[in-house]
DNA sequence: ATTAATGCAAAATCTTTGCACTTTC
DNA sequence: GAAAGTGCAAAGATTTTGCATTAAT
């Protein structure tokens, strides 16, 4: 076994998720997939996946990534956090769940929405219905 | 009693509030305390504070509302919310308590932390503890 | 007088956009 | 070749900063 543990259809798996997304597998996308969804769950920034493309060879530009994220976002391929202003966080959980945020290091980490019970909930506003409940719980260094 | 309900001393508990908080009265610190803290829970954000200056007539410029925006969040009489990306909301509810924001029209309003209760929670990641938490319940119109 | 606060415009961030060029189908 | 995607640089939006002027103690 001369070689190593590389797949060997390396991007079967992110083509079918493109391509069951709509969106034409090029060469970005399939570099960034293949950042984003190898294995364990991630939580990216546009800026920090970006850095990520360079470092591997595959030049993404920076408008690239944005356009990317949120068309992985739109395809249900990703999830969009805000935690901290100025900046949007993707993740590749998307099931619903909520995050342990560390603001001292901008860490996100993810809490299972098993874990987290809430129990009753007031009425929405007249006229609007819940779409959606994050919970965010902060954290800082002991 | 000619004098209509007008306060004698308008501004008597913002000087106070301010005081406590090592904050110099000055007219713009005054002119947003009012805006602020004149009754009823308030979700703002810089550029509507701004706006209502104006209006009011009491001109305070925009970096300045920045400013006393973060002043009197350290100070401990607002709450800086999140919740959405390059936007920062302050909450004169200074209270634990937390939030339904409408994506459509970016309307914010309380929850009272007591209406929410939340189960268990796992434990957070190594050497953290949890310093706050944040629910926000999305809302879209029916 | 000292010290702090303000205003302005400029800079810094993060994100989006317009448009020519390239790639995919 | 038609349609979609990409890159670049420029524009947008929100927020912060530097520094001279003004105001508060």
């Amino acid at each position: 076994m001369n070689h190593p543990m590389k797949a060997e259809r390396p991007y079967a798996r992110f083509l079918e998720q493109l391509r069951s997304a709509g969106l034409r597998p090029t060469r970005q996308r399939l570099a960034l997939a293949k950042l984003l969804f190898n294995g364990k769950a991630r939580h990216v920034t546009a800026e920090v996946l970006h850095g990520e493309s360079q470092e591997v060879g595959a030049s993404v530009s920076l408008a690239t990534v944005y356009n990317t994220l949120h068309q992985f976002t739109h395809a249900g391929l990703l999830k969009e956090i805000i935690v901290v202003s100025g900046r949007s966080y993707f993740d590749t959980n998307t099931l619903h769940h909520h995050h342990f945020y560390c603001e001292e290091s901008g860490e996100l980490s993810d809490i299972d929405a098993a874990e987290v019970a809430i129990g009753l909930l007031p009425e929405p506003p007249l006229g609007k219905k819940v779409s959606g409940i994050d919970v965010i719980v902060r954290v800082k260094r002991n």
